[in-house]
DNA sequence: GGTGAATGCTTCGAGTTCGAAGCACATGAC
DNA sequence: GTCATGTGCTTCGAACTCGAAGCATTCACC
């Protein structure tokens, strides 16, 4: 695929083609793959099991504020509000309210949301070896992670053109109005 | 995140952790962030946007099948379906039987097509060099390519454990029964 | 050339995601 | 204290995706 039919300028080269679609289709067939193996494996959406080990590996306490969540797992908060709701009818995770902000709300992994998510990362790991790691020696792969890892910055500080300011603190309403 | 719990010879090690959650967070923010650019400048989805793309500059006839399409761009027939009767509604694309299999439908880009697509590109392009790009040298795309490249082709190669054979050609149905 | 299996696509239902609107609480100015 | 504004989360409706089932056609083999 290639961009160049009437924009000289504003073109993309080859390589830059190469890289853009690389990373896009690995990383969707990767999830597509990874999905369904903890889906058939351990019962869990790729967002759950995010979820899960954000709350259960990361987490000390085991407990995160929703929001948090919200801007790692997925992209909207609605969207994380679902999951929480699903994940706390299945036993996974418990909602309590924030102590110090009484509008927020502080979710928390269960004995049996550990439970399963044990369950899960072994398969899960094995997936990762399988699919993404065979075809990278060891020195590839913390080339793989130097260069994604300042993109991944680059972008989540880099706000999205047009949009709800939503910046955690430090906000900058209005320049001159 | 840290996988390593209770599982010490399937862990990963701190590296491929590194580069497994820069892969996958970084393609899904760059397509978040594309998809609303998208959406918001040409009123395309990533998905359609992608279909017009393969069809107007990739093919020179401007058509391909409908399974061929599947494979690229969702991970479902089902879901290629919607999007071709969304785009057709659209006036974007046209369905025309395929003339040497009367089972296959075939998918064109028309002339409002090649037009939306091409109102769409500039500011796709932008997007890409002002997120992906502008954290990365040149030679920092090219091995980027070149590490993720061998990955994708791996994944495709690999069948997904436990489905549907799905060769293009050459099965090997039942080799005893 | 006829029969059974495989393939190409669509239909259908269920599940997931998002953005906009809404509600409750918090914060800052006065 | 009060008011206006901002923030955290939820509800709601619309859109999208997938897998399974179904239909039509083709292929392989006898």
């Amino acid at each position: 695929m290639s961009f160049a039919v009437p924009y000289d300028a504003l073109d993309l080269d080859d390589t830059q083609l190469r890289a853009y679609f690389a990373l896009m289709d690995s990383a969707a067939l990767l999830r597509h793959r990874v999905e369904t193996q903890l889906r058939t494996a351990a019962d869990l959406t790729y967002v759950q099991f995010k979820v899960l080990a954000r709350l259960g590996l990361d987490s000390p306490t085991g407990s995160l504020r929703m929001t948090e969540l919200a801007d790692e797992v997925v992209y909207s908060r609605s969207g994380l509000t679902y999951q929480a709701g699903q994940m706390e009818n299945a036993g996974l995770v418990e909602r309590q309210p924030s102590p110090d902000d009484d509008r927020g709300v502080i979710l928390s992994i269960t004995d049996a949301g550990r439970a399963r998510l044990a369950s899960a990362l072994p398969g899960h790991v094995e997936e990762l070896r399988e699919l993404l790691f065979k075809p990278l020696s060891d020195p590839d792969v913390l080339t793989l992670a130097a260069l994604l890892e300042p993109v991944l910055d680059h972008m989540r500080a880099s706000p999205p053109r047009s949009a709800t300011p939503r910046r955690r603190k430090g906000h900058v309403p209005n320049p001159s109005t």
